[in-house]
RNA sequence: GGAGGUUUGCCCGAGCGGUCAAAGGGAGCAGACUGUAAAUCUGCCGGCUUAUGCCUACGGUGGUUCGAACCCACCAGCCUCCA
């Protein structure tokens, strides 16, 4: 039986709705993935997060591969059991890492260096060892390990990155699945639509159960997204979810939802929760802002969410000042909900 | 009663003759955050106004000096020690 299965349950142009099964859980799609790096998504329980609606979250092999390593969380019986999470978990590749720690890492065709922001231990980290790595985790989905370039980045650069994913899809796809773990590869190619039709044929002829979306929202800018969404997504194959990384703003969501995308993770909800940033349906609200000192309403009037039903704009606001962890996690819970909304 | 120390912008706190509207924190105000090195980071933060400008400011008053937050005198507050 296959790790994975996704049937596609309704279609309006190019947006759809799916159901996607892993070993775990069974997943309606469009989803949105609340981001848990340190298996754990920040200030929130496990049962906090799965009350939003959410059931299935995202981790990352490279912070746990650092700590506390791959073999505690195996000999713990993987990811899940370790936090308690009874539901999916998508692990990332390390790919991000490629990007966001730029200044820590070397790279060549092998795989990727990096100097741990923890210890300046040098780790190696090849396609081989993060499909090790995501096994060891014991995720319901792992990710193939690519080369995420800014979005800046000149085509050369692009092409380059493009080709260096491939070889790696290769060698990640030649390292046996784990039992039960779906895989996911990857597709590059920066804002050009050539390069990305290109690359996703590429990715999509592998035996992967899912095609990704790599690359976006790491510099360019999000008009450029959307343009190339518009063409790419409907592009991809209709019998496998579709996925694009680390987007975004609700926005952004229902932009590419619009054109078929179907799985979706972002750490904005929670990052910008900690930093007072709250996500409704009548706008955004900067909770820190002095005009929500005296404000007795609610976030929102019209969210069912825990915080929402208890406390004022005023107290969250208090919360905020003052620096108290309740309001970290009142405000995470909040934008939590109102994404899976 | 005597001796010594201390007094800086909303708060804490550097500064000890010019390069001082005065370091650095904090508070305050605003902004950023998109596969999390992020409960983080950035900007503004005396007033007028936006200028290589003026005014007001370093407990108070007076003085020395071309020039004082910085030196001197007196006064006031606070802190130690001796009686």
């Amino acid at each position: 039986m296959s790790a994975l299965s996704f049937r596609e349950t309704a279609r309006d142009g190019d947006a759809r709705c799916g159901t996607v099964v892993t070993t775990r859980a069974t997943i309606e799609t469009p989803v949105f993935m609340p981001v848990g790096t340190q298996a754990s998504v920040k200030s929130q329980t496990p049962g906090e997060v799965a009350a939003t609606g959410a059931r299935i979250i995202r981790a990352n092999p490279y912070h746990l591969w650092l700590r506390p390593g791959a073999e505690r969380v195996d000999a713990m019986g993987g990811v899940q059991k370790f936090m308690s999470w009874p539901h999916a978990m998508l692990t990332d590749s390390g790919g991000y890492q490629v990007f966001s720690l730029a200044k820590l890492r070397k790279m060549d065709d092998h795989g990727v260096t990096f100097r741990s922001h923890l210890t300046g231990e040098q780790k190696l980290l090849t396609p081989e060892e993060s499909m090790r790595v995501q096994a060891l985790l014991r995720s319901d989905i792992a990710m193939l390990l690519d080369e995420c370039p800014p979005g800046a980045a000149p085509r050369p650069v692009i092409e380059a990155a493009m080709a260096r994913t491939s070889a790696w899809a290769r060698r990640s796809i030649a390292v046996p699945a784990a039992e039960g773990q779906a895989r996911f590869g990857i597709v590059q190619g920066g804002t050009h639509l050539d390069l990305r039709l290109r690359h996703l044929d590429d990715i999509a002829s592998l035996a992967v159960d899912g095609v990704a979306l790599g690359g976006f929202s790491v510099g360019e800018p999000i008009a450029e997204m959307y343009r190339v969404l518009a063409e790419l997504a409907p592009a991809m194959p209709r019998d496998r979810p579709r996925y694009l990384m680390g987007v975004g703003t609700p926005y952004d969501l229902l932009t590419a939802i619009g054109s078929g995308i179907d799985m979706f993770d972002c750490v904005l909800p929670t990052r910008n929760a900690r930093n007072g940033w709250l996500f409704t349906r009548h706008g955004d609200i900067r909770i820190r802002n002095a005009r929500y000192r005296d404000d007795t309403a609610p976030l929102d009037e019209s969210c069912a969410c825990h915080t929402c039903r208890n406390f004022s704009r005023a107290y969250l606001h208090h919360l905020q000042k003052t620096g108290e962890i309740l309001g970290a996690r009142l405000n995470t819970l909040h934008n939590l909900h109102y994404y899976q909304e």
